[in-house]
DNA sequence: TATGAATGAGGGTTCATTCAT
DNA sequence: CATGAATGAACCCTCATTCAT
């Protein structure tokens, strides 16, 4: 019994680790069910005992992507003792962005599916298993206490602005590198978390 | 023979326009080169004389699609008497998020499209018909004058946070409708702007 | 021992049952071996053990439910005193034509099959349980005695025309509903039987 | 032009035929349509084309073959000088008997189809074609003329018994050859069309 | 006996591309 | 220039069957 169901984890994480490969190498429409079952040299009818077919394969790699690469930051942070919350949420993304350029296949996979759709169902709705750190992060930081107007937003703009802008900036140096570009990030997310407190004393920065 | 190349540019743009019209409604991946010579209305064939496959069509409607959006905000600013820079980027960007509104269908096509290559290689590197406009924007405003620091910076993260916060509030309205989010948007536009004054007096608001 | 023989005759019983219910709702070529198994309940490799495919659990249960349909007319039968010969076939034609008509599945199932192979083999030839009821019947009454000059033609006859004539009219109204028919029918068995009367009396009534 | 549609009637024909020879010799469910193109010698797609799938390629024969059996019976009659309306209805019979022993494999593919659904589709409602010649026999001499109480119910009757027994008859011998079959099918039908003259005064002859 | 994970040949179908007309 | 019949490789997916447990 352990050792069938260890088997079958076994093909299982072999058939998504394969299929990641593929689908950041040769892209996802390009890469067809025959090649990731050869490549993970199992039969054709095996792909179909553990996922529905290729998109169900890359929503689970996204998410299960995705959210490591929350748990990584989270844990990074949790070994810092920084306690300002702007400084908190600095700190994390600069170890997301660190991440993405150490591991281009994966951003280029996750790429701008590190939008809010993915982002607020993987994450912050919790998945299936136990994805569930950047659930606490949020609520407790940004969504409960009430130090935001309207957390949600917050977040969703900060989000896109980094998915976006890091995508062409790691993958093509374009317009400037990653190295050039952060200060500008990161300026940008301090100015949207100062527009949103509460106590908004800032008018200066940012009236339309 | 005008009568000869009237004809064929009437066959181009019969097959630009339902290759666009199929697109948007059934997806790129999902719309085959038979469904758009029968929609069309002309043989197989034909499509080879005019298209390389169905990438090139599709490139070739993004530039020609954004490149309409720019020229009617542009035309649109040029009614107006608004001198303030930031005036006109604010204007500009509220003119391009309403026509995206207007055509959801447009804005799913280009949707993440209106990225940083497709932008600089159809809007400021100029296209290969007329399709000039943003060009000239560009340059007197941003790239010549010494007011910003690093210009093509500012403007790439600009694009980005529009395109990326759009589609989603446009078309889902997540995490809230477009109506509630161009303030913050607009906030943060004039935000990075701000930031990027050459003679910047605003320390006090992002430095990391 | 006695315990699990009675578990295997019911693995065994609950497949067939199964596979009737999918065979009858589904259609035989729609029915996979993955569908009964699942229905049943059981592995996949149990199935093998009981059958050798999915043709052989068909024939098995066309011969069973064949079976069932004469025994009960049979049984019937015996519960009246009807004694002339033609009477007693009327009478279980009727019958047979009866319990077709309150299942409808069964009729479409074993459809077209109770014609004379399945009929001879099943029946006459005695199966290999204990399905043998019709086999004293045809025996005794048609047969043994020497009343009519070729008794296996004429029932071949008798139940050619009510399998065929009743799938179409019991399941479609085509072209008449049973009831409308079933004069019909019984004036064509007496015409038959009749004509098979070894001491024929009746040449007005059909001579070619 | 003329040689294009040419061709493909060429194509057409060919597919219909290769289709009705392995249909024949193998059966329907196991021939592939891989099969099939290949024994045509065309490529896969072609097949799609012409025919929606197996079974719109199985129809199309269906109506093809038996409509070109009852013209080649009507044909027949028409050389002879048969005029009694029970004579020419033998004959045609007869002659159909003839064509499906002469073409096994015929009688094998339109086996019980060769039953009142298919008979009235293809034969009396008239086909798409010209394959109308049924039709006309069928009205002139049944329908109309008030000769017969209900035409439809008899002719019904007359082909389900001739389609059901000449199957098992002269495909196996079963259960004795056609040629001993023969005259109690004639006079069966015989006693069939005596029942349903409307001035009938055969009460003797098959009250239930 | 019973299981069910694994197999892989083969099914139907699509579609970009070619080329004779 | 324009056509559209023909191609055939490649696709996704099913499923009867096996066999180690």
């Amino acid at each position: 019994m352990s050792k069938i169901d260890k088997n079958k984890q076994i093909k299982r994480d072999s058939l998504l680790e394969t299929a990641f490969g593929l689908f950041t190498s040769k892209g996802i429409h390009k890469t067809s069910i025959s090649d990731i079952v050869e490549a993970a040299g199992v039969a054709k009818g095996t792909f179909y005992l553990y996922f529905k077919d290729k998109y169900d394969i890359r929503n689970k790699l996204i998410a299960h992507k995705s959210s490591g690469i929350f748990q990584r930051a989270d844990h990074a942070l949790n070994q810092t003792d920084i306690t300002g919350l702007e400084d908190r949420v600095i700190f994390l993304i600069d170890n997301i962005i660190n991440q993405l350029v150490e591991d281009k296949a994966l951003l280029r996979f996750i790429s701008k599916n590190l939008s809010w759709g993915v982002f607020k169902t993987v994450l912050i709705e919790a998945g299936d298993d136990s994805d569930v750190v950047f659930y606490d992060i949020y609520h407790s930081a940004f969504a409960d206490a009430g130090t935001f107007e309207n957390p949600e937003v917050m977040v969703f703009m900060m989000i896109e602005l980094v998915g976006a802008t890091c995508y062409s900036s790691i993958l093509y140096g374009e317009p400037v590198g990653i190295g050039e570009l952060k200060p500008y990030i990161f300026r940008t997310i301090r100015s949207i978390m100062s527009m949103h407190r509460t106590a908004g004393r800032e008018p200066e920065c940012g009236a339309i």
